[in-house]
DNA sequence: GGAACACGTTCCGTCTAGTGGACTTGATGC
DNA sequence: GCATCAAGTCCACTAGACGGAACGTGTTCC
């Protein structure tokens, strides 16, 4: 393995949303390594058009990461993108994660990655689900339409009134706080966690984090966090537009 | 310099939409390198999660870009973007160019990359400049409201109804065909060639190339083509969205 | 105004670690 | 079963990456 390009590779993951621009000192600190060696890293990268440096000196990344990154995006699938996301979600989580999309109105496990304790959810990627139990078919009927949710009830359910005004109404707040939260819905004493996905191309996806309700109880607004910012970075990856002048 | 990194990162730039996944046998012949060093650094990307091995054994662009790519796009502005495109637009292309934005019922030059002819066009970035006349501002009101149009001829122009109805039907093909085309409308003798650029927060802008009327007519598809690839490429780029749950 | 400091940048002798030709492995085809 | 081709491994060689020290410039603080 290639010291120098680890330690390159090194200098641009320390950029970050928070920090994006950093100076020669913060970088070398950041990946420590003496300022000299950071020095030449960084002016070969400079030159090679991945980092500009701006006014005050300082360093940020560069549009040609974009453009390779719109390479990437094109030859990679959602499973390909989505599956380190889920791989991070179940190690920060513990509990087992897993990424579906619609599919008419059933949901379908795309990808998976399953917790690592004894006692887990078990999911299996392919399953096709429906919609009106579960957290994650609660996150897809709430970016439905009022027609088609009625649609879903009525082939689905076996609803009286009540539960269709209480099933609407919560789906109003999912809508509204971006994510979904159920208790011995689907699975008895299971917990679910599930939070949208967009892309640009206007397919949406659900990432959905699930366990025996015990280990969520003292920790669901933590996990809530992980979930909701696990789908926002991938919402924020796929966003990327393939191109075509509209 | 470090010559390994600027081989890795000639790796890197050797995929492309055409060809997203290449052999080692591929690679080390389009950056002409022995396989052995070119596996080296396949080795350490692919390590370091740049690349992906796919199970053919060859080699892919990775997730990991997109990632850098969205830290990169969150700290740069419009022009850090899109100045490497309008360099490139201006030198293919040997006339002016430039990129500008909607600013109220005006058009604003953003930035502007000037030919290196002597008899070229100038255009001077941050000069604010009306929308009917000139292929740029043409390209803008083809994307406005019908009211937002009536609005700004009223403002703007001093049309008959003829005029009025000439222009809805060329805005209409316009619109269409993806960019527009005027001679002697602004400025005499001189031909404009704009493309519009989307980007996923909604904004718009608009890539023009200009010059003398004389160097466009026998090259005006060729050019054509230059504008509006060079305007899709930018709109690939500006369509990474930024984050947020939807 | 000058001294001390901080930070980016350059220099250069040392020796690590990247290089690439030769070799092995493993798959495909006749 | 042998031939062919490409992916992947090994290893001696030396190019070139390394990093401590020096330099230059701009800023802060007496």
């Amino acid at each position: 393995m290639i010291r120098v390009l680890q330690r390159s590779l090194a200098v641009l993951e320390c950029f970050s949303d928070e920090k994006p621009r950093m100076s020669l000192q913060e970088i070398s600190q950041a990946i420590s390594l003496p300022k000299t060696t950071t020095f030449r890293i960084l002016a070969t990268l400079v030159g090679a058009g991945y980092l500009i440096q701006l006014e005050n000196q300082s360093y940020g990344l560069s549009h040609k990461l974009m453009t390779l990154a719109s390479i990437a995006q094109k030859s990679l699938g959602i499973r390909d993108i989505a599956h380190p996301h889920l791989e991070m979600l179940a190690s920060k989580t513990g509990e087992t994660a897993e990424i579906s999309m619609l599919d008419g109105d059933y949901r379908v496990c795309l990808d998976a990655v399953e917790s690592k304790s004894s006692l887990k959810s078990i999911v299996t990627p392919g399953a096709r689900l429906p919609l009106l139990h579960g957290a994650t078919g609660k996150v897809f009927l709430s970016r439905m339409k009022d027609s088609e949710i009625e649609r879903v009830i009525k082939s689905q359910g076996k609803p009286t009134e009540v539960d269709k005004a209480r099933l609407k109404k919560a789906l109003v707040k999912i809508k509204k706080q971006g994510y979904a939260v159920t208790q011995n819905e689907r699975v008895r004493g299971a917990t679910a966690i599930a939070a949208p996905v967009f892309s640009h191309d206007g397919n949406a996806y659900c990432i959905t984090v699930t366990g025996p309700s015990g280990r969520f109880e003292d920790r669901e607004e933590k996990l809530r966090t992980m979930v909701t910012e696990a789908a926002a970075q991938l919402s924020s990856l796929l966003g990327m537009r393939l191109g075509g002048t509209g």
